[in-house]
DNA sequence: CAGCATCCATTACGATACTG
DNA sequence: CAGTATCGTAATGGATGCTG
């Protein structure tokens, strides 16, 4: 996500927080308010292949583009200024015709590397596994919803969430 | 939040000399392809806190609410779903009156438990450099960009994600 | 207590067109 | 080549009200 959110989920905590409930979460919302944007960015939609990415070596902007694959120019434009804005890509422009600009990770995103690569290792792995889980929880409900009969209420599912999550991709036109 | 590389042809060769080898580099994009909605689920705005916090033990569904502080229940129970539809958490009702519902980790979702606070310790730890990085970027953006009666001088930089989101940089006060 | 359903505001993102 | 500006759409997520 996009780094421009206002609200980080302590500011209610705290505006209603009793001095007598005692809720023993006071300093975990403090803390997780600091932490949480960190994770929305690194949970967006490009940021972690970009990091991936570049942790292979410097690129200019163009080679990541086809390397990623499936990113508009203009994601890839607004992922790399925030990851620069937050210190973790360097953008060095060379003033050639045509102009060339080429990112790289600075330290501390070569050191955010490794717990990406560690998510990233984690999901390769257990993709299968998460696949098969989602396959026995849609059957589940499947089984559970005798929506067949006649009566087909709006819908069906929120798929807010859960259930839809696999498609929407353009791929090219 | 999936890119579905429908296509993307394999066409590319690594230009960076990267450790890449002889592997194709079309698998990199099926890879991702698999790996990316688990990292959209990890990067949303709830998961890895609800993870994080189970990961102390089981919880029932509004001391969960509770703990975590600024989460709707709308929100919660999407999350809680969605955890339990990949395999990471379990859903155990009570027949009791009132209901009681206990959501606890599955050895998948303490697997995750790792590298997760892996990432959120790196974001506590580089916390402070980051804000630091977006302070010194914004105040560079900010003298870039003569507000009044100025130049506008080539070179003035991003008015696209930067402006927006200093006014709300602050979290909670 | 736990949880769905509905409405609604905000945001993220892709497509497209234009610039230095 | 490397962006920026603008638009439309879809997803996200909060608030509220209703249920067993």
């Amino acid at each position: 996500m996009k780094p421009g959110h206002s609200h980080v989920p302590a500011t209610q905590a705290f505006a209603n927080g009793i001095p007598n409930g005692g809720t023993p979460a006071n300093h975990v919302t403090a803390e997780c308010a600091r932490v949480a944007p960190v994770l929305s960015r690194i949970g967006d939609k490009w940021t972690v292949l970009v990091v991936t990415f570049l942790g292979r070596g410097p690129m200019r902007f163009n080679a990541l583009r086809r390397e990623i694959g499936g990113i508009s120019q203009r994601m890839l434009t607004l992922t790399l200024r925030s990851l620069e804005r937050d210190g973790l890509v360097t953008r060095t422009v060379y003033a050639t015709v045509p102009p060339q600009v080429e990112y790289a990770l600075t330290e501390l995103g070569r050191s955010l590397l490794i717990p990406v690569l560690a998510i990233r290792d984690w999901a390769r792995q257990n993709a299968l596994q998460i696949e098969a889980a989602q396959q026995h929880f849609d059957a589940l409900a499947a089984a559970a919803r005798p929506a067949c009969g006649g009566v087909a209420h709006t819908g069906g599912r929120p798929s807010a969430v859960g259930v839809d999550e696999i498609a929407h991709l353009q791929s090219e036109r």
